[in-house]
RNA sequence: GCCGGCGUGGCGGAACGGCAGACGCGGUGGACUCAAAAUCCACUGUCCUUACGGGCAUGAGGGUUCAAGUCCCUCCGCCGGCACCA
């Protein structure tokens, strides 16, 4: 249908939107072609380049759905490419790899329907991405790609999983976990949202099964502290803080009463609080349902009451125990605890506004300083002692009654009704409490995270397979590094099995293997790994790709890491991130890696949101397909329009009218090249003068920083104004054209490679120098001086850059326009800023 | 509820505490054309004024300052994260 001349112009996508006019499409494919025939882009470790000229660019790469790239995708991956040819022109050795992965549910599930092997649909999809991927014709170096569902690839992730393992940082446990119905399998509390699966959005449950769990709780100090040095956005630093939940306090020991009131000699109910200081006004406890001294307490009165309540907590999901959060529920057990610091008796409750998984599991309650205490001890009237009263107050002079204060407050003051530290600072007392409590073997000093080991196993096939077995005689045993990798055997069946176990637990000729210790008969494990586990370190893989002795080489890995610049998605802000970072460390303590840390500077794109200003989604056919842009406006158009959309990190609207606006910029470079060739235009030798001069080089001091910055807007808008001076010109100076060329190159690289070419060159510009500017040339030799009175601008008169403040002053108030707003009106003072400004304040 | 982030023309967005609205889209008028498209030129925050000019404008209200979109306080709205973590 279509013609030889109407080739570029479809009126599919917008119509009324102007064709476009120049061969964009033989344009980028001959230069995707030569680029790949040449290797363009491929990075080697030269020593020839220092270090400080070297840089690690890395894009969080894609799991290759089989939608297909969508706008998000490219987004991210332009702005590092622009960067990273920005680089290369400015003389660095860049590393600037693209990988996908692999593993995951979508390929899995779709197998389940149609029994088409993952392998196979997650090839085919990676196929169909990588395609998309250079038709945008990223400077990537192709040879360097991975995949993380490859042997050759999770043979490694197997082997960083081993020296986990081998340094007790992996360890089994039986415990109840997130369980997502939908996706049949556990979830990290991680990928746990608002009750439900992070990925399907089915309601989390709660089910008991023997599970693999990475002790990252013992890194929960490094992976707050190492934060620090980080040149990460604020708000993700803040995510993973508050996700860590470090919180400083005490753990001390109440004992359980006797019946006759004296306290019991074995039991006794360990808790956590932030706030010794608030001892005095602990007037109940409270253990979680599932303590293991429920029901060792609980009195015979009230053990029917008791385990009614235990059993129904154990029926609710988190969801439900959360959701119900606004109406407290408990039982009284029947027994007392004794407070060590008053010897006061109290009663013990149980309720599952405690949680089992925080701290001890117990608490003290303190109703007059703690929001849930209060509302709880309100309910099942309990009292309440006020014991921390506002500095300054009359309480706090005074004393407080023995009572309820009129509300609950957690806010800081000095105590009362404690005894011999009355009037005492909150801060000074609680170190005071924790000592006195150290002091008489009741406590100590204690620190708590929110943070949970990472529960690593997942009762899934398409996932690496955790290189363990169980022997009966010998136990859990790894199996040796020679036998990595352990491959996933072919099953006939991916639905997982209905014990909860993976598909692998049907394939008996794999699962039965022989002890590598004592060499008897023995069980692999069935289970396999998360998807986050390949995506912890395919960041070092880059280095070293196809090295099949070691994960990675040691001299490539010190040439290259750390990683110097990683953009991505801010869904990653936790997830992602914090388990890379738990890796890398372990790697780290082992020595396999140089940095404490991988990343040292991160940056999050924005979402790009569909043309109605909501989230891109198929449901609501909202969704813009990056192949139906190339195809109209060519890939140029679509890299430099989403980086003219606005601020990189921020979300903006997809608008495929405004890209007519990027695309007519494009057309002007190609029209004036036309013009060049056709001889309307001349191609001056002659150096550029006078302004023209002058804004060229104003223009490669705004694009050089902006591109360095990642400012991309701004910079293409300094080359917009330069274009539109340049194409006035009849004679446009050889200098001046080749600057332009060079400078769009990271940009629109494909089109600068054209139009370099017509400019007599014959190599590619990807390694020419960047051009330069010269300061001296960037400044106005006159400048407009803007006059105000009273702040209010009046006038405004030119004056030669740097005249000084006395003469601006003086040029300023003999003014005619100015004279009529400051006459027989009494000067104030006047305020001179050099180059820009003169304000006069006058009173009437 | 708590913790972040953001509110600027019709739209996307610019703006070291110093000319608010760069650049682009859209719109209006004009040139070119038989006509259109493309292209080019001019105008385009708003109100008052024939004009010259002037007033008002960066979510709302206060404050600091010679000067505030920018800094501080209060409030409102939207987006993101966390949510009984003792």
């Amino acid at each position: 249908m279509e013609t030889g001349q109407d080739r570029y112009y479809s009126p599919t996508v917008l119509p009324g939107v102007p064709m476009a006019k120049y061969p964009f499409s033989d344009i980028e494919s001959k230069w995707q072609r030569r680029w790949e025939g040449e290797r363009t882009f491929k990075v080697l470790e030269d020593s020839a380049f220092p270090k400080e000229k070297r840089r690690y660019v890395l894009d969080m790469f894609p799991y290759p759905s089989g939608a297909g790239l969508h706008v998000g995708h490219p987004e991210g991956y332009t702005a590092t490419d622009i960067h990273c040819r920005f680089l290369r022109m400015r003389g660095y050795n860049v590393l600037h790899p693209m990988g996908f992965d692999s593993f995951g549910l979508p390929a899995e599930n779709y197998a389940i329907q149609t029994g088409t092997h993952p392998a196979v649909t997650t090839r085919t999809n990676i196929e169909r991405f990588r395609e998309q991927i250079k038709a945008l014709g990223f400077s990537y170096d192709w040879d360097r790609e991975v995949s993380t569902c490859e042997e050759d690839y999770y043979k490694w992730t197997q082997w960083i999983f081993l020296k986990l393992f081998d340094k007790g940082l992996a360890y089994e446990a039986e415990m109840p976990i997130n369980w997502c119905p939908s996706c049949k399998t556990g979830l990290a509390n991680e990928e746990v949202k608002d009750g439900e699966c992070d990925r399907c959005h089915t309601k989390v449950t709660r089910k008991r099964i023997r599970q693999w769990v990475l002790r990252i709780t013992a890194y929960a100090d490094r992976l707050l502290e190492d934060l620090e040095e980080l040149d990460w956005p604020e708000a993700i630093k803040i995510q993973q803080r508050n996700w860590i939940g470090r919180s400083e306090g005490a753990t001390l020991g109440f004992a359980v009463a006797r019946p006759d009131g004296k306290p019991s000699r074995g039991d006794a109910i360990e808790v956590f609080t932030t706030r010794p200081d608030t001892l005095f006004g602990a007037t109940y406890m409270v253990l979680s349902p599932e303590h293991p001294l429920v029901m060792k307490i609980t009195s015979k009165g009230q053990r029917p009451a008791v385990e009614a309540y235990v059993e129904s907590a154990a029926r609710k999901s988190d969801l439900e125990r959360t959701d119900l959060a606004k109406d407290k529920t408990g039982v009284f057990t029947g027994a007392y605890a004794i407070n060590p610091v008053n010897e006061k008796t109290i009663p013990i409750w149980i309720s599952d506004y405690v949680l089992i998984s925080y701290g001890t599991g117990a608490i003290m309650a303190v109703p007059a300083h703690d929001e849930r205490d209060w509302d709880f001890a309100k309910k099942f009237k309990l009292p309440i002692i006020q014991v921390v009263a506002a500095e300054g107050s009359e309480e706090a002079k005074h004393g407080a009654p023995e009572a309820a204060p009129a509300e609950c407050t957690a806010a800081e003051g000095v105590a009362v009704n404690s005894g011999a530290w009355n009037g005492m600072p909150t801060e000074r007392f609680k170190t005071e409490m924790t000592a006195w409590l150290e002091e008489k073997g009741l406590g100590k000093k204690a620190i708590n995270y929110k943070l949970r080991d990472w529960l690593f196993s997942r009762q899934r096939y398409w996932g690496e397979p955790i290189p363990l077995v169980r022997c009966p005689t010998c136990g859990i045993v790894a199996i040796p590094e020679s036998e990595l990798p352990l491959v996933l055997p072919e099953v006939s069946s991916y639905t997982p099995s209905g014990t909860g176990e993976s598909p692998l637990a049907n394939v008996g000729a794999w699962l039965d293997t022989a002890c590598p210790k004592c060499g008897g008969p023995a069980r692999r494990e069935t289970n396999t790994m998360p998807q986050w586990a390949g995506s912890c370190w395919y960041y070092l893989r880059y280095i070293d790709p196809s090295n099949t002795e070691e994960f990675v080489d040691r001299a490539k890995m010190e040439y290259w890491m750390p990683v110097d610049l990683y953009v991505g998605g801010a869904e990653h802000a936790v997830l992602h991130l914090l388990y890379s970072r738990f890796w890398h460390k372990v790697l780290f303590d082992i020595g396999a890696v140089n940095t404490r840390e991988p990343f040292l500077r991160l940056v999050n794109q924005g979402m790009i949101l569909g043309e109605d200003n909501q989230k891109m989604s198929k449901s609501r056919g909202n969704v813009i397909n990056p192949d139906d842009i190339i195809r109209e406006f060519g890939a140029d158009s679509m890299r430099v329009y989403e980086m003219f959309m606005g601020p990189l990190e921020v979300s903006k609207p997809w608008a495929t009218a405004g890209l007519v606006g990027v695309s007519r910029f494009l057309e002007r470079y190609w029209g004036m090249a036309e013009k060049v060739a056709s001889g309307e235009t001349k191609l001056a030798d002659s150096a550029p003068g006078g302004e023209l001069l002058k804004l060229l080089h104003k223009t490669v001091k705004k694009v050089t920083h902006d591109t360095d910055t990642l400012n991309f807007n701004t910079g293409i808008s300094a080359m917009m104004i330069l274009s539109n001076e340049a194409a006035r010109l009849a004679e446009l100076p050889r200098s001046v054209w080749e600057s332009m060329v060079l400078m769009l190159a990271p940009y629109a690289p494909h089109l600068a490679e054209e139009l370099w070419e017509r400019l007599g060159h014959a190599e590619s510009l990807a390694r020419q120098s960047w051009p330069a500017y010269d300061e001296a040339l960037c400044a106005d030799d006159e400048k407009e001086i803007v006059v105000q009175v009273n702040g209010k601008i009046r006038e405004r008169f030119t004056a030669s850059a740097g005249t000084s403040e006395a003469e601006l002053e003086a040029r300023a108030k003999a003014l005619p326009k100015v004279l009529e707003w400051t006459m027989g009106k009494e000067l104030v003072k006047v305020v001179c800023v050099k180059d820009k400004l003169v304000n006069i304040v006058v009173k009437a």
